[in-house]
Order: C-alpha cells, then sequence, then structure tokens
DNA sequence: ATTATCTATAGATCTATAGATAATGC
DNA sequence: ATTATCTATAGATCTATAGATAATGC
C-alpha cells in the first residue's frame, strides 16, 4: 500500500462541499439541527440528496462541519481585542465589530443561537475547551483595565455578555426588529449601541 | 337540537389540557416547533399519544394555544410601565421585572426566541397586530419623557430592544452564560444590567 | 350516555444505502 | 481507474386515525 493514504481533493470536491455548507447555513440557521432537512439542504445546494451523501457522512457530519469551521470566524473580533493604550477604544471596537457582524452575517449568528437555546447539544465540547479559555482571558484583561481606573467599574464577564446579547439581537431577532423598529435603522442601532456601552465605560 | 352546543369542559379536560401544554412548553421551548414530536409531549405529560390528540385538534393546535396563552403574561411589564412622575424609576422597573422573568419563565422566554429566529413563521399576525400597538405606544411615551428632559436623548425604540436583549439573553442563552460566567451570578447580573441602563438613561 | 383512555396501524416524511451510469484525469 | 451523479428503495421516525374498552356523571 502507498505510504500516504491522504489525497488530494479535486476541484469539484473542495467546491461542491463549499456548496453545500453554505446551502446547509441557510438551512441550518432558519430550521435548526432536526428542523432541517436533507431535502432542503439538497434543494437548496441545487444537487441531489444522495449527492449530498456522497460528499458528507451524513446530516450530523454536514452540521459539525458547519459549526467547526464557522467557530473561529464568529470568534476573530473577540481574540483581536487585546491590550491597548486606549480600552475604552478597544472595547468599544469590538462592539462596532460585532454589530457589524450582525448585518453581515446574521445566518452564522442565529446557527449559533439556535444551537445555545437548544442547550448547546453538539456545542458543549467546544464551549468548554474553545470558548471558555478566551472568554477568561478577555476577562482578566478588562478587569485589569478596570483595576488601572482607564475603563469604569463593571463586570468583565456581564460586559461581555450584553455586548453580545445587544449586537447579536439584531441579528437573531431580526424578524421582530423589522417589524416593530424597521430595516432600515442601522445607523439609529449603531448610535444607540454605541451611546449604551460609553455611558457605561466611560470612568 | 339545543340552543347553546357549547359544553362546559369537565374536571378532567381542564386538568389535562393543562398538564398537556405544560408538557409542551418544555418540549418546544427546548427544541422548536419542527424538532418538537408528540411522543416527547406525551412522555412528558405522562399520557398516551393518542390521548393528547383526544385533547387537541394535533401537534400544531398545541402549539398555537401554547403561544397565545403566553403572550399577554409576556407582555404584561410592558403594558405595565406607564406615565409617571419618575421616568426613570419607571424604565429600571421595567428593566428589573424582565430581569426576573428571564429567571422565573426561561422556557416562555425560549419558546419565543426560538419562534423569532425563525422567523416567526407562526407568530407574524401576532406581531404586527398585538404586539406592534403596543410597541408603539411606549416608543410614543418614552419619546414624550426624552421631549421633557426627563431622562438622557435615547432612540425609545432601540431602547427597548437593548433592554430585551439584554435581559432575555440570560433565559435564552442560559446554556452559555452557565459554562462561561456561572449560574449563580444573578446579583451581579442584577448590578451589572441596572448599571448599564441607568448610566444610559440619566440626563 | 358521555367522557376518557388505550392498542394497533395507516400514511407521510426522512435519513441513508444499493447499485447503475456518466464524466473526468492519467 | 477514479470521481461524480442519479434512480430506486429500505428502514426508521412521526402525525394522526380507527376502533375497542374503561371510567364517570346523570
Amino acid at each position: 500500500m502507498p505510504a500516504d493514504t491522504a489525497k488530494k481533493p479535486s476541484r469539484i470536491q473542495l467546491k461542491n462541499r463549499g456548496i453545500i455548507l453554505d446551502a446547509a447555513l441557510d438551512v441550518f440557521s432558519t430550521h435548526g439541527f432536526r428542523g432541517a432537512t436533507l431535502d432542503q439542504i439538497a434543494e437548496a445546494a441545487g444537487l441531489s440528496k444522495p449527492n449530498i451523501l456522497y460528499y458528507f457522512g451524513g446530516k450530523d457530519d454536514i452540521h459539525r462541519t458547519l459549526l467547526n469551521a464557522l467557530l473561529d470566524v464568529w470568534l476573530a473580533p473577540l481574540v483581536e481585542m487585546t491590550d491597548t493604550d486606549d480600552p475604552l477604544d478597544a472595547i468599544m471596537d469590538y462592539v462596532h465589530r460585532k454589530l457589524e457582524m450582525s448585518w453581515e452575517m446574521p445566518r452564522e449568528s442565529r446557527l449559533f443561537a439556535g444551537e445555545v437555546i437548544r442547550g448547546a447539544p453538539r456545542m458543549a465540547t467546544d464551549l468548554e475547551t474553545g470558548l471558555k479559555p478566551l472568554f477568561d482571558e478577555k476577562c482578566a484583561l478588562i478587569q485589569r483595565w478596570v483595576d488601572d481606573g482607564r475603563i469604569a467599574q463593571v463586570s468583565p464577564a456581564h460586559l461581555i455578555m450584553s455586548i453580545w446579547a445587544v449586537t447579536q439581537h439584531y441579528a437573531d431577532f431580526e424578524a421582530q426588529v423589522g417589524v416593530l423598529v424597521g430595516s432600515g435603522s442601522q445607523d439609529d442601532a449603531r448610535a444607540h449601541v454605541d451611546a449604551m456601552f460609553r455611558s457605561l465605560l466611560t470612568p
């Protein structure tokens, strides 16, 4: 047998896996794992159902692959919030980035939101090993800023919670925001969110 | 035929319908409409599956009944936020009530959250006819407080959005909050949320 | 008599596989 | 030769109903 059994994926392999994952993001983010069907994913991808299963091991495999691939993207802005001369600016940058992500990547936001609402049954490990260390590190960073008197007294953990809550709300609850506030008010939303965290954090 | 065909429901009718609705709240709030099965509801209610369908017209009927019955309860705190001598207090009261509801009624919160994330397919009418008028009325009330200079300049609509976002986050994303912050920090959460909206609204 | 409950099962929907055929790459 | 795709269908899961039986209320 040959030394390396791993084969390089063909161009079509890479392309179709990407098409399927994008279709799956559509379907899983609006219907959740159990509510989604392979038929819907196949339809959205423009491929036959058995062909979907040629590229992935099954419904579960598609979902798992999707979550893993997106988690890094999703957490990138938090990773990039590092120590700086101007902590308030660093946090406000993070807030604005998260807000933009809600408008640019609402499907990703809803995919994770749906999972967590259901109790995160297939993300428990990722939360513990991936998110928790990052979260604790950033909490410690914010705590140092507080201790140095460079931002107002806040609970770092709850601050991050409320940044997530407020910014992701515009993606996750878009159907409600659209009906109540109208979807054309992104500038108002930006101004409001900015004022809220700025007033909280200014010493 | 008799004048009134309507029959008064028996004691068992009322009781079992209540048991089924409570079981359905458990199941629908954690799995969503499509993810939930009659088997799970029957199991949770301690009744046989056909017996569930003796009391309700079907899965859809149970879900619809549940949403209708809970919407009033869910919106009660907002209804009770009325004009007063101390607008800041009125809003902060509302904030605290919503926060308590997240800990007292997390299932209800997740039920609605799941629906809205999915695009509110079976709540579109309720949003337009039930929630929208109430929301607009309260926005107008808050706007008057702003115009009179009794609270700081804020966008009423986005203020309400962020109150919902922050308070309901503790119920909807409990799985994540539990892992990252720990579930025993209700006092910290209360203090944080209070500080956030108080600093935003104080003129 | 009416209300409440059960067993058995029909019919629909879904995931996944079997097996054949077409397209592509050395 | 290997990769990619399809039709057909097996097997599991789900909603809902049929039809029989037990419990309750005049």
